[in-house]
This record gives C-alpha cells, structure tokens and sequence, in this order.
RNA sequence: AGUUCCAUUGUGUAAUGGCAGCACAACUGAUUUUGGUUCAGUUAGUCUAGGUUCGAAUCCUGGUGGAACUACCA
C-alpha cells in the first residue's frame, strides 16, 4: 500500500526549496492578534502551518501579532493557547510581536535616516482625502519633504510621549501615485496612549500590520509566511520593507480563507453575537469558534481530518457543514459509548412481567469497537419509549411499535402491542405489551425475527438529566452574502432545551467533556455546565435518519 | 474604472501537455438487535470563443463571471 497523496500548492513551493538547498529547515509561524476567538477558519491555518512544520521536520511559532493595545486582551491570549493545544499542537516558540517593539523601533529609525520615512502632521481626514483612490494619484503631503534630522528629532518626541493620538504619523515615502494604494506613503506608526496587555504604558506609539508582520517573520527567521488572500496586496510591501531594511528576507504566501455553510466566520460578526447575547458566548456550541465546537463536542481528531479533507487552494470556497459533520459522526461512531435516552417518552407497561421483578441486561457499548465491554442496563415491567416509535395508524414500511405489531427493545426482549390508552384530545399516554419470555437478547429461542429495534428506559430506575438540542444558527447558507443585517438570518430554533430527559443510570457519573451516542437519536456529549447534582447533555450533531427523510418527502 | 487574484460534477479538492480521479452530499440495493455502521453500485464536472500542439482542464489571446484593495484594524 503506497497511496501517494498529491502536493498542495504550499508543499510543492517549500519541496522545491529545500531541494534546491534554499533552506536547510523550514520555519512556519500561526499569528493570531489576540482579540477574539479562534474559529474553524483559524484551526485551517493552524493545522496548515503546524502541519507544514511536522511534515518537513521543521518548526512553527505561535506568535500573537499584538501592535493594537485597544482591541487585545490576555483572556484571548490564553484562549488561543489553550485551543491550539486542544487542536494537538504544540509551538516551538511563543513569542509576542510586542516583544519586538524596541528591534520594529529602530528599524523606523533607519527607514528615517534612509529619508524613506517621514512624520506627518495631517490628520486622519487630510491622509485619507490626499491618497486618491484606485482611478485617481494620490498628492504628496505637504510634511513629506521634512529632513532626516527633523524627522528623527519629531519621531523621538512622538515616543516621549509630547504629542496627543493622532496628532502625528509616521509614514514610509514611497510613491502616492502608486496603482497599489499600500504604496501610498503608508502610515507605519501611530500614536495611542493606552494601554498594552503586555508592555503596559512603557510605549505610546505602535507599528501598523505592515510595519510589524513581516518584521517579526524576519526576526524569527520565518521562511513560509503563509496568510489568508486579503493580504496578497500587501505582500509586495512586505517585501519592500524587507529589502530596504536589509534583514532575513521571509517570504508571505497566500491561501484563500475557509468558509462553511450556515454559519459567519468573520471575528467582527461574531464579537456581534457574543456581544448582542445571540449566543451565550464565544464558547457558545453553536459557535464556529474552537472552544464552541469543543463544547458542543466536536473532537479535536474530527476537526484535524475536516481540515485535511478541505485542504488549502487559492479560490473562493464555502464548505458545506455537512462534510465537517461527517468527520464528528466518522470519530465519534467509532469512539463514543452507547447509551439509551428517551427523550420525548410515552409510557409503556409489559402485561405479562412481574410487577416486582428487575433485571440487569448486559448490552454493549459499541458494536464498533471488539473490546468496547458491556454495561449492565435495568430492566422491569414499566419503561419509556419514544413517542415517535408507536404510531396508532402506522404506515407501509414502519418497523416500529403500532397495534399489534412487535419489535425488539434493545438488549431486552421482543414485545407485542395489545393495546393502548388515549386521553381527552386523543394523545396516546400509554401502550400495553406483552414479551416473550424466550425472545431474551443473546439467547433468543423464540425463532421470531423483527424488523425493528427500539431503545428504552427503565421508569423505575431512569436517571433526568437536561439537554440541549442545538442546530444550525443560521437559516441561510450563507448569512454574510446575503442582503440586510447578517442578523435577521439567524435560526431562532438553533437551541430548544428538555429539562427532564429519562435516561439509564449508567449516565449518572458522567463527566463535562464525555462523549456518547444517544441510541438512535445522535452523539451527545456532557457540558460543562453539567456536575452531579443536575447533568447537561448538549447534542453534537444528530445520526444520520433515512427514515425521516423518507418520510419528508412523502 | 485601475491593480491584483481566481474559475474542474450540488460542495470541497486532485490530475504539473497524455485514461478527468477522490471525499462529502444525493440516489439504488445488500447486511444489520441503532431506519446508525458497513458493503456494492448509480447519477453528475473542465465558464466561453479562438490559438499553439500528434494531443489542452493544464500553455497563449480575447470575452464572461466572481473576489480583494481606496482603516492612525489585523
């Protein structure tokens, strides 16, 4: 078995580097600016870098690009340490680009003392109206022509801290009829008296992206600086400062960022939701952030195999959550034990079983796994099942319960409908069987055979717990694309909650984080929420219902 | 409009001038003490018009369609 798997474009640029002796290691990096979550989005670039380093047996930075005090928390910062780790990653190196700012300050000095930088005294509104627009040159500032000594002299009283925000600029001179308006005298330091996450109030100036990204690659000796597509445009200024700095030249290479359906990606939209209380949170499971994901449980190997699956490429995508669905039901079928829970429960009553009698069946926990083990479930005359698994008038095809009709309870016996009880509005509130006696799982002798199995709980011995039934949080493919507010898209359905759902007592020492099937109904898995006095249940994602679908289009 | 990038079944991704393949989804059927899983199979694609070539999804030209860029955000 030799499944040679084809190079994505990445992997192809960094195997001809290496054989052309260009690089002896290669060195990647994940920059997150800590001010919000990280998404799916994020555990594709994470896994592409982290991976890229793994396979070719180099290294990988996590670095946090922090040159914006306004917007950057330590919450975040260890948020994303915490998911990547989650994910199955480990960094070579942590490093901060606001560990930088002293090397990214001298290196606008040299850009001064090249006369290629320049302190600009416009404001905002000046810079903006002077850089013309993509049909139309931009006009050089009338602060462009200050000398080298006036420009270091104003740059250091800007770091002293003598000038209010925004009074003055730092700008590189390049050319303001540039066609790529990051050429135009782009603004590479600004002034903002607040306060850093880090550095605290050491610094009152802060590079821009452009000043501090590609810096910070060539500090580190980053060879493959890998980006989402909308930075393609600034690759060339990337470059720019590489070269005229004169320092290790990294080079950024772009793919296109990852969507998926029903869902919003950008941190802006989401900070929205969290902040709006769409959602409880940016741990909310009907987040497509990491730690959402996580707690509505998703696995870190199910997430790791979407992102292989999707891989990397330079066109515009949008994935269907259907495929990162399959990867959590491929993991969990083959990994999350086998529990019963009825969770819309109709009594049903075995005539012919001794009142008083229970009776501990061994059932398995997972037909997948050949040393899963078994559990002991109790059995007695009284037991919930769903609702949906007695029909009074069942239809063709329907393997369930209905008058007359037998079916196997799982890991119990078979039972035959005699009858059933209606209340006043005609709601069916219980059913009445008889089993045979011989028809006992794992040594049946009755010689019947059933087309149904159902899943059932003890009334006497059933454990509550609450759970939290979550689907899509948008009704539309895709929220951002479409006209109005994101917002009025939103599913008001993505969560309904049952507060008492009948389930057997082997669930009663689960803990936050676990995983298990729900028999017939999906992969559930226990949030954090949940301790021993009152358990929670999120639902991760349903299995897969050819009858249901049968039934909806008929 | 200028610059840059992109275009392969419904979705995502391969084919690097030589048989258009894989996964998901959809649809059949078989197996099944989960209408799950598993197994077998089916449907379905190179945006368009030219050119180069023995041969083009691939190279070239034009067109069409989509995306990004005009933050003291990253």
């Amino acid at each position: 078995m030799n499944e040679e798997k084809s190079l994505n474009f990445l992997e192809e640029i960094i195997e001809n580097d290496l054989s052309a002796g260009k690089y002896q290691q290669i060195h990647t990096r994940f920059p997150p600016e800590p001010n919000g979550y990280l998404h799916i989005g994020h555990a594709s670039s994470i896994h592409l870098n982290f991976g890229l380093a793994a396979r070719y047996a180099g290294k990988c930075n996590l670095r946090f690009d922090d040159t914006n005090p306004i917007t950057e928390e330590t919450e975040y910062v260890d948020s994303i340490r915490n998911d990547i780790k989650w994910l199955g990653y480990q960094w070579d190196n942590e490093y901060y680009a606001s560990d930088y700012f002293e090397q990214l300050y001298s290196f606008a000095i040299k850009l001064i003392e090249k006369n290629l930088a320049y302190v600009d005294d416009s404001n905002s509104d000046q810079i903006a109206a002077s850089k013309g627009d993509i049909n139309t040159p931009g006009t050089n500032s009338p602060f462009r022509d200050r000398t080298v000594e006036e420009n270091l002299k104003l740059f250091t009283e800007m770091r002293e801290g003598k000038y209010k925000d925004g009074e003055k600029v730092l700008r590189a001179k390049i050319d303001m009829a540039h066609p790529n308006l990051l050429f135009r005298d782009p603004i590479i330091y600004r002034i903002k008296h607040a306060h850093h996450h880090r550095t605290g109030d050491k610094w009152c100036i802060y590079p821009m992206y452009d000043f501090a990204h590609g810096q910070s690659d060539s500090i580190e000796n980053i060879t493959h600086s890998i980006c989402t597509l909308e930075f393609i445009h600034h690759r060339p200024l990337y470059d720019w400062f590489i070269q005229q700095l004169e320092i290790y030249p990294s080079h950024q290479y772009e793919f296109a960022r990852r969507n998926l359906t029903y869902t919003v990606m950008s941190k802006r939209k989401l900070l929205q939701l969290v902040n709006e209380n769409y959602v409880s949170g940016w741990d909310d499971p009907r987040m497509p952030t990491i730690s959402g994901m996580r707690r509505r449980g998703y696995t870190a190997k199910a997430i790791r195999n979407f992102c292989d699956a999707v891989g990397i490429a330079k066109r515009e995508n949008i994935v269907d959550l259907g495929l990162l669905e399959h990867f959590v039901r491929e993991d969990l079928n083959k990994n999350a034990k086998r529990v019963m829970a009825v969770l819309d429960p109709v009594k049903l009553v075995i005539t012919n079983y001794e009142a008083s009698k229970t009776e501990l069946l061994e059932i398995e926990n997972n037909p997948e796994q050949e040393n899963g083990g078994t559990r002991q479930v109790p059995f007695s005359k009284e037991i919930w099942i769903e609702r949906e698994d007695f029909m009074v008038v069942p239809p063709k095809k329907f393997f369930r319960l209905g008058p007359g009709l037998m079916v196997r309870l799982k890991g119990a016996y078979i039972v035959k409908c005699e009858d059933f009880k209606k209340d006043e509005n005609g709601v069916v509130t219980e059913i009445y069987c008889s089993y045979i006696p011989e028809s006992k799982s794992g040594n049946d002798t009755s010689g019947i055979h059933v087309k149904g199995t159902i899943h059932w709980v003890s009334i006497a011995h059933a454990i509550q717990a609450e759970v939290r039934l979550y689907d899509r949080l948008f009704k539309v493919e895709n929220p951002a694309a479409e006209t109005g507010d994101f917002k009025d898209y939103i599913n008001e359905a993505s969560l309904q909650t049952l507060s008492k759902v009948n389930m057997e007592p082997s669930l009663s020492i689960a803990k936050p984080g676990e995983h298990f099937q729900f028999l017939r109904k999906g992969y559930f898995s226990v949030d954090i929420d949940s301790n021993e006095e009152a358990l929670v249940f999120n639902r991760t994602v349903t299995l897969k219902d050819s009858w249901a679908k049968a039934q909806q289009k008929s």
